[in-house]
DNA sequence: CTTATTTAAGACTTATTTGTCTGAAAATAC
DNA sequence: GTATTTTCAGACAAATAAGTCTTAAATAAG
């Protein structure tokens, strides 16, 4: 897989807060329902990405998270990063150690062009621009589909 | 991690196979100790291969495993979906069941750009195709690139 | 102050991937 | 035949990823 579950998990919920208007805390009991995520398992991610400073949380009743202004011009790039570590936009994809350092693999140029692509890919626009889009164009993130973009 | 580890040590030991001149049968003991991968873990690997038909393998002293014909006109997405099964080229990068049939997540679009330029690459060539291009262009298959293209 | 609600922290369990080991079966050489 | 070399088959173990649970700390409301 491309991105842990952990990974996916923590963009997913991301751009869950990024999709609520104002700038509320979100319980992550709301979240972790509405995404059909293990609270627990949630938890820890999200957990991180407050540590990171993506996020900010408010303990007790009303309490939850919400995207910081570093969250709200966060890429899922930086999410990425923050979750899975660089790893996957700097090495071999025959896991070779030293891409780019040492001779290519048989792999390399094609390999370096594609993962290009997937940086663009989660670097191109912010989870705020990306809530915006997602208001025209109703993107999925739940299973079914069950989940309006506010 | 893009391809898992089983998947990585049966490319290399396939265009280990492919580099070698003629058609001769290689050890499990040969390939394992030549490209540093363990050899029960190897030797698991390649029986798939094998059972799939991308190589043939005979036992007895001097025996071995090579490509079959098929496995020197296979490309490396053949071998891919061989042991890593189509996962990577159809599934939803935020791990969304039905990408493609129902309603795109926010990545969808990008998303299957991106995994269309991994395809290509692992589409792109034969194994004898890329073993020719490696004895001009001396790709590395282990760490150190201690690795001579016959 | 007491109770309820929430995140924080971390131990713990389960599942999956990765790696190791042992013995059987096939082929060769003597 | 017997011994040796090899793949084949599958049990086993270790490492990592994924998921669960328990307790503590912070906050709010009565
Ligand atoms: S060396 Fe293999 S992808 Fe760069
Ligand atoms: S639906 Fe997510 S990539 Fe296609």
């Amino acid at each position: 897989m491309l991105l842990s579950k952990s990974c996916v998990y923590g963009l997913r919920a991301s751009l869950y807060l990024a999709s609520k208007r104002g700038n509320e805390f979100h319980s992550l009991k709301e979240i972790s329902e509405e995404l059909e995520i293990s609270f627990h398992f949630l938890t820890k991610i999200l957990q991180q990405l407050t540590a990171e400073g993506y996020l900010e949380s408010y303990k007790g009743p009303n309490g939850g998270v919400r995207l910081s202004s570093n969250g709200q011009n966060a890429t899922l790039f930086d999410l990425v990063i923050a979750i899975d570590g660089p790893g996957l936009f700097t090495q071999c994809a025959l896991g070779l150690p030293g891409c780019g350092l040492q001779e290519p693999c048989p792999l390399h140029d094609h390999w370096v062009e594609a993962r290009g692509k997937i940086e663009n890919m989660l670097k191109r626009m912010t989870l705020n621009e990306i809530a915006e889009e997602g208001k025209e164009k109703h993107f999925r993130l739940t299973a079914e589909g069950e989940f309006s973009w506010q």
